[in-house]
DNA sequence: TTGAAAGCGCTAACAC
DNA sequence: GTGTTAGCGCTTTCAA
């Protein structure tokens, strides 16, 4: 394994000089930067990170925290603060909660995190009240994305307005009878988010002055299978039922869309229904949703990292993302309207 | 920043006791370790992971590479690896080569992994011919999952077989004329995979005196959308068009059935259609499938390399991963049976 | 069982 | 523009 000090010999410098060579810093002649570059080349030289993260403090890595890796939206997340990352230098310390839901077993701010990383991106998730407060007292550059956390810069769509919207699109087509399914406050997930889309169906429901039936009120956990789940239980509902439905995800959405064709439903003809996401799978099935971008928000999140730690004090601020509505084939008038 | 300094002095001990106290070696009296621990916890001492990596040269840390993160196999495969880290004070360290596809941009036998993790797990990827001898020339335990490589231990399971079984099943229910729908030589992907996904397909119909209609071979790239592509396209065939379809992925094989609904074929009875992964949300539209279980796949390809690093010389070996045929509701006899 | 001290390989003042 | 040198905070012989 060849060191700083072997490149330093055969270029005939110190090894001071081959460091600001390496890194580009100036107070280098051209020439002897060329040469040091050339040598470093040809003895194939790597510095060692855990030295120079000893002797700068600097990790140079970033931190990612996600209660889930393999789910639509924590997926599209990752690639874009990897993209950002990897781009720079950086690298990517992925921290995957899922499954170690106990408090004492996801202490962050020790071990963990702690003298790893540079900064940490948080994706959407549910955080004890603990947690937050560890959260405050790391003393580093800070973001969440995907979810409002109390008190931390977050990059995300507004769910109120997402879920408002969506909703507001069912009632302008002629629903006046219709079920939600939303998030359940699954620990693993920002407890924030599945409520403030719940405040949006709300509001737009009773802005029409609409009552919510809440026998047509269902849980899911955001999985497809919780979808499929809930159209089963919607069907043990009496008749009339409602004739649309309004799904926190898309990912629940399609489940209530298989499961609907399963039974003999048509959509959007005897049901309509919507999701929130912009899933692949959804604009292929033909779910009217509302779109928006994880792998940007992610990547603007993580811009904001790199230009905290980069000294542009005040990069790291929320931002409200960019969401649209997108109508395609499973809604529709209700048949009776 | 509380250093080991600190906790010798409260402890009335060296760094070196404070050292071995805190790792759990020997030759520490149980007295001196328990007063040990006891400063560390109320001075919240947490060991520098730079300094030790440097002391030590390692660095317990494990590169994940991949292809795509976004995507199921590659989600559930990262959860796997995280599951297994983690819970031994590992960390993950994840490279997502998608977009940079260029040989020059992803060398990673060089600095990208070098000096920076103890063991490489790669994701089932397609590897430039130079990429493959860097490998080799990498020295630190080595898997891939997912898909073989050349002269590197890998665990997956046998595709071959798994297109052969899902294709002698159509052939079974008595399919005469069935189409193929197969990955393309996408650069991001391992190579063989799919080629050997389609020699099971070759010989599974030859096996049963069938003929490949060349026109019904169509290509796609994992997605969704390039399913529902090759559905448009099949519809261009002449009557009479094949009766099954059999798709390389199951992301695919959903792309194939929404739009098949779309354009009103009925599945099965129209067109049978199965896949290959076994992907929730086939579970949750009836889609025939072999499934298989990449998080299993992950697990055990990491538990290797720990096994490995743990100097258990040989513990790093290929594995064939379970699979098997899931007969769902997207497959039947032909029409005209 | 414990301690002293020499590194691990690089960086950052500061001097030249 | 370049070199000297003292760390960075931990681990690890080797002695005691």
């Amino acid at each position: 394994m060849v060191g700083i000090e072997e490149v330093a010999a055969a270029a005939g410098v110190s090894t001071a000089t081959v460091s600001r060579a390496i890194r580009g810093l100036p107070r280098v002649s051209p020439a002897t930067r060329a040469r040091i570059l050339a040598k470093a080349e040809e003895l194939g030289y790597v510095p060692s990170s855990a030295a120079s993260r000893l002797a700068t403090g600097k990790t140079r890595t970033v931190g990612v925290l996600a209660p889930y890796v393999d789910r639509w939206f924590f997926g599209k997340a990752i690639a874009g603060v990897d993209r950002e990352l990897h781009g720079r230098g950086y690298n990517l310390s992925l921290f995957n909660l899922g499954g170690r839901s106990a408090p004492r077993e996801r202490l962050f701010s020790r071990s963990m995190v702690h003298k790893q990383i540079d900064a940490l991106l948080l994706l959407c998730m549910y955080l004890y009240p603990e947690e937050v407060e560890d959260l405050h007292e790391i003393d580093m550059p800070l973001v969440v994305v995907g979810g409002p956390v109390a008190g931390i810069a977050t990059v995300g769509i507004d769910d109120y307005q997402a879920a408002r919207t969506i909703t507001e699109h069912l009632i302008g087509l002629g629903h006046r009878h219709i079920a939600l399914l939303h998030g359940s406050d699954d620990l693993e997930l920002n407890f924030s988010v599945p409520k403030i889309r719940v405040e949006g169906f709300h509001d737009a429901v009773h802005a029409a002055d609409l009552e919510i039936d809440p026998d047509a009120v269902f849980f899911g956990n955001f999985t497809v299978a919780s979808g499929a789940e809930a159209l089963r239980r919607f069907l043990t509902l009496p008749e009339p039922r409602p004739t649309a439905m309004v799904c926190a995800s898309d990912e629940m959405a399609l489940g209530v869309l298989f499961e609907a064709r399963r039974h003999g439903l048509r959509v959007p003809e005897d049901l309509s229904i919507v999701g929130i996401d912009g899933h692949e799978m959804g604009a292929c099935a033909g779910l009217t949703t509302v779109w928006q971008d994880p792998t940007g928000q992610a990547r603007r999140g993580t811009q904001m990292l790199l230009a905290e730690l980069g000294g542009e004090v005040g990069a790291v601020h929320s931002e409200v993302a960019e969401q649209r509505l997108v109508v395609r084939e499973t809604t529709a008038p209700p048949a009776a309207f």
